[in-house]
DNA sequence: TCAAAAGTGTTTCATTTACACCCATGA
DNA sequence: TCATGGGTGTAAATGAAACACTTTTGA
């Protein structure tokens, strides 16, 4: 939703705001505290839980209308945000939920009304930094919260299966590019690094053998710190080295043909 | 376009059959005399050639509207088909085009016909068998035809682009998935799956090292057949064993971390 | 008999894996 | 002083890269 408008005028007046049949999820990723962590909505009269979603606007590109969706919901500018599938069956469109939802809102029924239309959706991932998100509900929510991964239960409509195919594409996404700078503080430990490679991709990785790994990558600078505070030897912090970063990003970390 | 009605009607019709603002372009790569191809149309009253494409029914799964279009314009049906991008910015609407398009084709200007609206369109890639397919225009070409790689030149609207990153989605995922078993006929030698990388790739490959690689996949399995009739020793003919084939197409060829 | 491509192996080098001990710190 | 996790190194196995000569075939 446009947080510009309110939601009256937008349950009104979207048919000419927006592109029609269209709309946008996003799955937003946070990690705290070893925790891979999905932000979502819980909506007013309903006890799903929900991805952040909105519209795009008549004369807006669709990056960024998840852009400002994102915007919306976390604060955050200038986010790691990508697209990765069009959800276009048929059978997702639920127009029960959304004929409810109209009705709770004083919206009379209306067979036409562009809501109860057959939506695709866009399914956008960001990853964020957890310490400077703030998440806000949008007006048609109660709450805005992160929730841990695995204690997600069933969403709205389809949003499991759209998170489902998010996380994939982040574990497929993860064998050729370096990730963690999107999500991580400026300064971390190894472990740190490691806990975030362990979480997303759900198993065990060797302590040295992962070290080695990403040192050769040549991603990492040393900050010379340490971490103190802690009943054992004081961890190095690290930082990524932005251009080195990107250039993998391109570029991609290894060559198999 | 969907074959069963006349392009009148579907110009006409269009904003009642179809989703609205919704496209979707197929990228068709063929594999033919060691050159990778690409199925390209040629509309009336334009000398750009231009992906084939076509428009999602109202009750239709946008995959299935793809695997329609597909199949309309190459005769095949169950086909590797697969979505790669949504391309939603507003820019790429070329309304001028298809302002011209309409008036050749007799249909008065109106500045609200559902051609004229902002469109959206999803990227299809899609394998085929050059052998098997049958290209044939639609009622809006006059041409339809195979054209190397190498020498596509201008395209309509911003077909270029949508190209450009089929492709290269195609090289990525050669990184961890077999290829080959949509693109070549059913026996194969070794140098034409090799010349078939090559291509993909855009650079030349050790022929030992990559027979002893593909092999090690284990996805090959020997016809005991050979090819007759060149000037050198009779190669042997290759088919995939496609048990192991789709087993390494869902896990993936390798394992970086 | 010649040209062209197929078949075949080995050595070297780089990467990956598995694995163990000592040290620094705060409670 | 003790529990906890950090730092560090090596040997063995596996995989990748570079590379040359002989054989088969049809013209």
């Amino acid at each position: 939703m446009d947080s510009n408008l309110s939601y009256q005028q937008v349950l009104k007046e979207g048919e000419n705001l927006y592109h029609p049949g269209l709309s946008i999820d996003c799955v937003i990723f946070g990690f705290h505290k070893n925790e891979l962590k999905v932000l979502l909505l819980k909506m007013k009269y309903s006890d799903k839980w929900a991805l952040p979603g909105g519209f795009v606007l008549r004369e807006e590109n669709v990056e960024d209308a998840a852009a400002r969706i994102l915007e919306a919901r976390t604060g955050l500018e200038q986010i790691f945000l990508k697209q990765f599938h069009l959800f276009g069956d048929t059978r997702r469109s639920d127009s029960g939920f959304n004929r409810e939802f109209l009705e709770q809102h004083g919206i009379p029924y209306d067979k036409d009304h562009w809501l109860l239309q057959r939506f695709v959706t866009v399914g956008y991932y960001a990853l964020v930094n957890f310490a400077n998100a703030v998440p806000r509900p949008d007006p048609l929510s109660e709450a805005c919260e992160w929730k841990d991964l695995q204690q997600v239960s069933l969403l709205r409509h389809d949003h499991n299966q759209i998170l489902d195919k998010a996380l994939e594409t982040l574990r497929q996404e993860l064998r050729y590019q370096p990730i963690g700078y999107n999500l991580l503080p400026k300064k971390f430990t190894m472990r740190e690094l490691q806990k975030l490679y362990e979480t997303i991709l759900g198993k065990k990785l060797d302590r040295r053998n992962f070290m080695r790994k990403v040192l050769s990558y040549g991603i990492l600078k040393k900050t010379g710190e340490v971490r103190t505070g802690a009943a054992h030897t004081s961890p190095q912090l690290y930082t990524f080295d932005l251009a080195r970063y990107k250039q993998a990003l391109q570029e991609g970390l290894q060559k198999v043909w």
